[in-house]
DNA sequence: CTTCTTACA
DNA sequence: TGTAAGAA
């Protein structure tokens, strides 16, 4: 089948079928014309590529990984499996304790804080310096 | 109409 | 990743 296809089978973009074969995750075969032709088994390798990804591993890793799911080695993956979720946990901690520093200051704070009447009404305080532009980034800029 | 590559946002 | 452009 083609890329089209494929994309279709399995949800994922054309381009990034383009992209998983630049980063040696899939290798089609290819026709005359240089279109690419992937198989059937392609497709759920595909959905494999996209459980990795979902499971936070990059693409060099996953490539190592790969093999071992075709010739059954299982070994090699659980061990990345577990190097993942202690890699994971090891950053839950971080959080954790960013979390419990938050949690300090804010009672170190005078009771009342956090609104103060303007006006007549309520307004929250303003910390145009201290907001990151994206409250999901780990430190604030 | 689909795919390919290359390049840019 | 998406999209544009030009060719096949």
């Amino acid at each position: 089948m083609r890329i089209g296809e494929l994309a279709t089978l399995s949800g994922v973009s054309v381009r990034a079928l383009r992209y998983y074969e630049e980063q040696g995750l899939l290798a089609p075969a290819r026709s005359a014309s240089g279109q690419r032709i992937f198989g059937e088994g392609d497709r759920a390798e595909v959905l494999r590529i996209r459980a990795l990804l979902a499971a936070g591993f990059c693409s060099s890793v996953i490539r190592g990984l790969l093999p071992a799911y075709r010739d059954g080695g299982t070994e090699r993956i659980r061990s990345a499996i577990a190097a993942a979720r202690a890699r994971l946990e090891t950053e839950r901690r971080a959080i954790d304790a960013e979390l419990d520093a938050l949690a300090g200051l804010e009672r170190e704070l005078a009771p009342d804080v956090g609104v103060r009447v303007h006006a007549g009404r309520h307004a929250a305080i303003e910390c145009s310096e201290a907001v990151a532009p994206d409250h999901r980034d780990r430190r604030l800029r």
